[in-house]
DNA sequence: TGTTGTACTACCCATAAGGGTAGTTTTAAT
DNA sequence: ATTAAAACTACCCTTATGGGTAGTACAACA
């Protein structure tokens, strides 16, 4: 049985060129609904009950970012393959932090979009490359860290405007022991005093 | 003489809808040129010398809000009016600090429209009313600010990490000045540390 | 004219913070 | 079993920070 596929665009074009490539070049999907807002998506949603939903960002009305969360809230099965003109960092992360599956841009030919949709029943994740290079990015930077656990609580307490008796007393053990963390701290950020460490620490998503 | 207008607008109807409009129902514009993006738009600007520019944001490449930050190097005098679906205040306020004369949304209607193009005209900032609500409420919060100039500066100082002999000799005080305005910074922030005073600060919008 | 707000200077004092050095213990990997 | 990293404790010393108090100078405002 064919996979089910709604389209959620508000350019009439867009929407009849993704259908008819869909329908015309694969046997493993059939737009069964168009949409041009994410309100109306929604309230169909329960009867079209789709297994992928081909989604704009830029819509009238709410936007696909909520879209996507409020599909997601009502389908947790359903796949959402973001496909925006959008490349820039924010709208890739709110748009995969939303519970899309994947996000590639309109620019993507035909060959592109049919593989993505073909990911996508396979569990993977298609983003284009530029996109792709982005989330690694982030996640690199998260698990980039070079402050040990008991360094990042430290920090964190420090960025409250905790003093070092006040951070010994909290996590339960010295003042020189605090002292000597913040130490290491400001060594591998390469900074000397509380504000910068907060601030860089901050900038750099160690905290 | 008829003052010139482009168009900057990557939907064809709506895009002829704007053109019609001006076109019939007034005397005062003409419009000499439609783009369906920003780089055609900028590289006819020197050429077309227009009066006011109707810019959409959503473009293909590159947005309109960097669209009108580069007709408004390029240009000084030329009015830019964003004509936009986004209402949320990001939009808002990065396309006026990007340049733009006014902001209007796209489910305005005609007469709206016309006395937008006349408001601006007129050199006023026409915007709807949900819009003009959030430009005043960011202006509210930015005069809320309790700090003198003085302690705003010394405030952002002591964000970048200076001590205060750092930034005594930068703002060309004694080290006494600038402990008497961290006081005062501190009495008015009700906190008692320097962490404490730019992380409220910055939450406050204040620095 | 006097008051108020802002900016500024100058002390005192106690504690906090930053930097150096020297170790021990725990835990996890080789 | 050995090593290395992480967590921890302790001491020294200097400077920075924060809090208190007491003033002066100047411009705006009533």
């Amino acid at each position: 049985m064919r996979k089910k596929i709604i389209i959620v665009e508000d350019n009439k074009d867009v929407q009849e060129a993704f259908k008819l490539l869909i329908e015309t070049k694969t046997n493993d999907y059939s737009v069964i609904n168009t949409y041009d807002n994410c309100e109306d998506a929604l309230s169909n949603l329960k009867s079209d009950l789709p297994d992928i939903v081909l989604m704009d960002i830029d819509l009238p009305g709410m936007n696909g970012i909520e879209g996507t969360r409020q599909i997601r809230q009502s389908l947790p099965k359903t796949d959402i393959l973001i496909i925006s003109v959008h490349e820039n960092s924010q709208y890739v992360f709110d748009a995969l932090c939303a519970g899309a599956t994947g996000y590639i841009t309109k620019n993507s030919n035909h060959t592109q979009l049919l593989k993505a949709l073909d990911e996508v029943s396979a569990g993977g994740a298609p983003m284009s490359t530029h996109i792709a290079k982005l989330v690694v990015k982030s996640f690199r930077r998260e698990s980039e860290s070079p402050l040990t656990g008991r360094e990042t609580d430290v920090l964190n307490l420090l960025a409250e405007g905790k003093s070092y008796m006040d951070i010994a007393d909290q996590i339960s053990v010295s003042k020189d022991t605090v002292k000597f963390h913040i130490k290491n701290i400001y060594l591998k950020l390469q900074v000397s005093n509380k504000i910068e460490a907060v601030t860089k620490a901050k900038s750099e998503g160690f905290i």
